[in-house]
DNA sequence: GAAGCACCTCAAAGCGCTTTGAGCATCCAA
DNA sequence: TTGGATGCTCAAAGCGCTTTGAGGTGCTTC
């Protein structure tokens, strides 16, 4: 069923079922109701690419997830954030684009689908410090919202960020307020600009509060749950090793965990353990009471709001770039408690 | 840059261009070479809309995720098979495209994908027991491929699936190997048909070993970290506690733990841990030894495979029905050890 | 040297939609 | 009765591509 067979079973020329059907004022609300009920008893929806040729706009946002394992995408918010923007782009009546590519296919990932013109916008994920994919879309023309952002890049652009350095900063102070004074960070790559921010808000609140830093209690890695156990089993066979830990994502905290209970440790008691919760909806950071004394942000609420952003942009072609700061939250869990004077 | 210019740049008509790029064999290799040089240099890449109008294709896969956390979805594995799939689709020149629907939209996103003509293709997720997605999708007449499978579905469609039966029929005799016989099932829940069919393994094990079933061990439900924690947890507080789980997942294998841990159970020596790992990207069962004992099958592997099974279909229309049932791999973890007799 | 054959190239139609600019009733005011 | 609003509706152009069917060129063959 098309348009031409459609107008032709209504008696009505395709222009007018084309007008009734996208709501314009020039059809009798008669003849507009006549012919939606048509359409839905002929299972009748505009042809997405005819559409598309016609009026020059796709409808659809595009997503570029580089997949190899060097990157921090394939990755356990991503899900998560895909979800609430995804419910957003429906809502509006856009589709959602995903190109999954190798990594050194990305930049041409982009220019593929601007120049296809299969998008009318873009989605940057996982911003490293100075990201070249943000002249890069800027250069191409097209509309785009960063989720995160790149530091060193000053022109303006779209984004949508956590404070990252003062939610780590704030665990940070929480610790040394306990006593702590052998605080670890088990941070992402820190190529990547939201973990280069906590380590600065975590270094921040050491000086703050005159602690020394020790680079053998910075690790960074890619998030999975091997880095949080591995690292923490490092530092806990050390001569002087942390009485806290600082991990950048739930799942880091969980190997944490896993390093401690070998050692018999018990988190909370014996060790501290804070984390930054993205709220991920599988893995939640327990049901009722907390697991993590954690910072906490929605990544979901995030996705849902660069949609939002996104789309905005795209229908107000021209409208400056917005720009939102988000606090996360600092919610108390049972993995944190005073630190133990170590036996003298 | 669209065709017409680029073909008067080159002084050549359309038509040449366009069978150029194509590769068709009318053109003369020289031309060929001229041509694609020149797309190269000015950015030419054709309107992936008018392309599609043309040709009646739209070289895109569609896949419909419902969100709510009734289903099984925006869940674990998904962004590792998306990922497998997504690889396969670039290189044959697919997009791939998402659609989010609350659970209540989901049949009318299958039509609306099918009637907009904006997919050539559509992959299910999460088959329950006797899916009605899958009749939903024949009569579209739009090729498919299922993730899994849909028991009591007796028409020929092209899944791919893991032996999910077999799998926890292995894991459960091997628990009963080492002694065990208080054994617990933490499962997903038990519409979705590999969660069924897990659960008639672990049952068909109990059998064959004339273990009798105490329903107080079973237990399905969301696959999330609390589920398998408030699962343990309560089990374990019961007068007849289980000696050995079995987690549907990784994620619910680590609530197991947490559970463990808060009673200084230590796993493989005091109870016995078997979980089933779909190797997820970020969530690696370990990275040298075994974390757990597990029965493992790669979900990133099968994502690549259905995508393959779904270009197939769609290139070559009416082509059978492919079917492939995978196993699962039982790899040794420290999660599991003998049986502990009950102090007497 | 004419006919035939490759081999290459072309103009134009058509894919299904939106949108422009024009046309036709109908109705009211003059 | 007529002129002009007003309110609907229409035919046709155009979006950028593929593809059909026709044509043109240069070469071989008798």
């Amino acid at each position: 069923m098309n348009l031409r067979e459609l107008s032709e079973k209504l008696g009505l020329s395709q222009t007018t079922v084309s007008r009734a059907l996208n709501g314009y004022s020039e059809v009798s609300e008669v003849t507009r109701q006549r012919v939606v009920s048509a359409a839905k008893t002929h299972n009748y929806e505009p042809a997405a690419h005819a559409r598309s040729l016609a009026t020059g706009q796709s409808k659809a946002i595009g997503h570029v997830i580089p997949q190899s394992t060097k990157h921090e995408m394939t990755n356990v918010v991503f899900s998560d954030f895909i979800a609430g923007a995804g419910e957003v782009y429906r809502q509006n009546g856009y589709d959602l684009v995903m190109s999954i590519v190798s990594d050194d296919d990305e930049v041409q990932a982009y220019h593929t689908l601007v120049r296809k013109r299969n998008v009318d916008g873009v989605i940057v994920h996982g911003p490293t410090r100075c990201d070249p994919r943000i002249d890069l879309l800027r250069n191409l023309q097209v509309p785009f919202v960063v989720h995160g952002r790149s530091s060193e890049i000053c022109s303006r652009y779209s984004w949508l960020d956590v404070n990252n350095k003062r939610a780590i900063e704030r665990a940070t102070t929480f610790l040394v307020d306990l006593g702590h004074r052998r605080i670890a960070l088990i941070n992402g790559l820190e190529r990547m600009d939201f973990a280069w921010r906590r380590r600065a808000g975590y270094l921040a609140a050491l000086e703050a509060h005159g602690i020394g830093v020790d680079r053998a209690l910075m690790r960074s890695a890619e998030m999975t749950e091997p880095h949080g156990y591995n690292s923490a089993r490092q530092m806990l066979s050390a001569s002087d090793p942390p009485t806290a830990f600082i991990a950048s994502s739930i799942v880091v905290a969980m190997g944490i965990r896993r390093a401690l209970e070998e050692r018999d440790l018990k988190m909370g008691r014996d060790i501290s353990v804070i984390c930054f919760d993205d709220m991920i909806s599988y893995f939640p950071n327990g049901d009722g009471e907390p697991i993590f004394t954690a910072t906490r942000s929605s990544v979901r609420a995030a996705g849902r709001r660069c949609g939002e952003m996104l789309i905005a942009a795209i229908e107000a072609p021209g409208s400056p770039a917005t720009q939102e700061l988000w606090e996360a939250e600092l919610v108390l869990g049972q993995s944190t408690g005073p630190a133990i004077k170590a036996s003298s």
